[in-house]
DNA sequence: GAGTGGTCTAGACCACAAT
DNA sequence: TTGTGGTCTAGACCACTCC
């Protein structure tokens, strides 16, 4: 129906591929919030003017980095945060037993500030940009096994943490639905670390005790850094898991 | 050409999975070993009685799990153990600034034993099975950074450490070379734990020093458990990364 | 029954590697 | 020049969901 892709400039990139970006920035830019069913592959193949085909592979790759699902008979569907998301994609954690669970969580501390050097290079902003950090403690099986530190951006979340309403517990999932934000990848880094006295306290365990140290950089769909945390693990219960494949 | 496949048994496999089963069933069989290039795609296609495009996404599939390797303008060819693959796919620790470098490994010591109970389990071996037990210090940047300790069956590896050679330093090449096992996979635990007076004696450290330890299961083609290992890092100069999308 | 995504086919042309 | 994998198309039928 069209030509091939022209191979003039030497950033070529094959139909598909400029297909899937035309889709990515209609998903960026809200035009289809998460939750909604996208239009068909015909139809969309008919607006592109490209086979069913090529469209197909479009989608395809969005689903490989799960920005949406396909359902067989229903459609394709933009992905929403949801805990079996949470779970499966950033949540590493297994009990002794290979279990997997949500952590519950208690607040401790929420304050705005300034980001310091370190925070502010991880989340490529301007020094001392203005920042939410919150600190809290989370549970697994109803025992304290991980202090986290969250540090955002109050650009990104305006208001958040202002009204009285408690933060839930998973949240990527507010970040989606009230700000827009969709979490899309994240990289971690681990490190042992020692028990602080703070987070001894917070944890019920001597002052030294080695800790896993997660230090996450959490991205939306754009690449951009929107979230930086810290976590600190008891490992005597629990341990990260890492599949490799 | 030939008719779809029926729908008959309970555990339907469409077309191109069946084809990438007797193509992996060939793979794991040795009639194509490690570095062969494959026959065409169109000569396989051929072969089966099905179409270009159905061989073509189970070698897609066979691609993504990185068991071979496509080569527009050459072909196909079965995946290899060299350093490359090594580092992307298995070793996942970082120096501080971020680069990745294969460690250099000194032997502590090698002994031939029986599994112990947890080991048993971990490997899926009856109790009591022999063992080869490797220990070894690896060093980055010319530095002590992680002692490691390694379970081999013996069935497996008849023959290995007997002789002087020295043990190269990426054993899954020798695997894949001298006993044609390919490590396909692994999956990972991570822990903080303290450094025992071992440990420390060997990394230079103060006993107690917080350790990222991890447990490694390795597996082959055939997803059986080929190997064991407990490595313990030094997480002050490195860290491990993890990149979740 | 209507509409969706999932599978399979057949054929065309292109980019790339080897000779 | 030959042969490979990579892209793209057009059309068929199937399995599944929903009304």
């Amino acid at each position: 129906m069209t030509k091939p892709a022209p191979r003039d400039d030497l950033a070529f990139k094959p139909l598909y591929a400029q297909i899937r970006d035309l889709l990515l920035k209609r998903l960026v830019s809200g035009e289809w919030p998460p939750g909604t069913l996208l239009p068909s592959e015909t139809a969309l193949a008919g607006e592109y003017g490209v086979s069913q085909g090529t469209l197909r592979k479009a989608l395809d790759e969005l689903a490989a980095e799960r920005l949406v699902v396909r359902q067989q008979g229903r459609g394709t569907v933009v992905a929403r945060h949801d805990n079996e998301r949470s779970l499966f994609q950033f949540f590493h954690i297994h009990g002794a037993d290979g279990r997997r669970q949500l952590p519950d969580s208690k607040l401790i501390d929420l304050t705005r500030t300034t980001a310091d050097r370190e925070e502010a290079d991880a989340l490529a902003f301007a020094p001392r940009s203005r920042v939410l950090r919150i600190e809290r403690v989370r549970y697994l099986d109803g025992r304290p096994a991980m202090v986290e530190t969250l540090i955002l951006p109050q650009a990104l979340f305006p208001g958040l943490g202002e009204s009285d309403e408690p933060l839930p517990n998973t949240l990527y999932e507010l970040y989606q639905r009230r700000y827009g934000i969709t979490v899309a990848r994240a990289s971690e880094q681990l490190r042992a670390v020692a028990a602080d006295p703070c987070d001894a306290a917070l944890l019920g365990l001597a002052p030294g005790t080695p800790l896993l140290e997660i230090r996450r950089i959490a991205r939306d769909l754009q690449n951009r850094p929107v979230e930086l945390r810290r976590s600190r693990l008891d490992t005597r219960q629990h341990y990260y898991l890492n599949e490799l494949d």
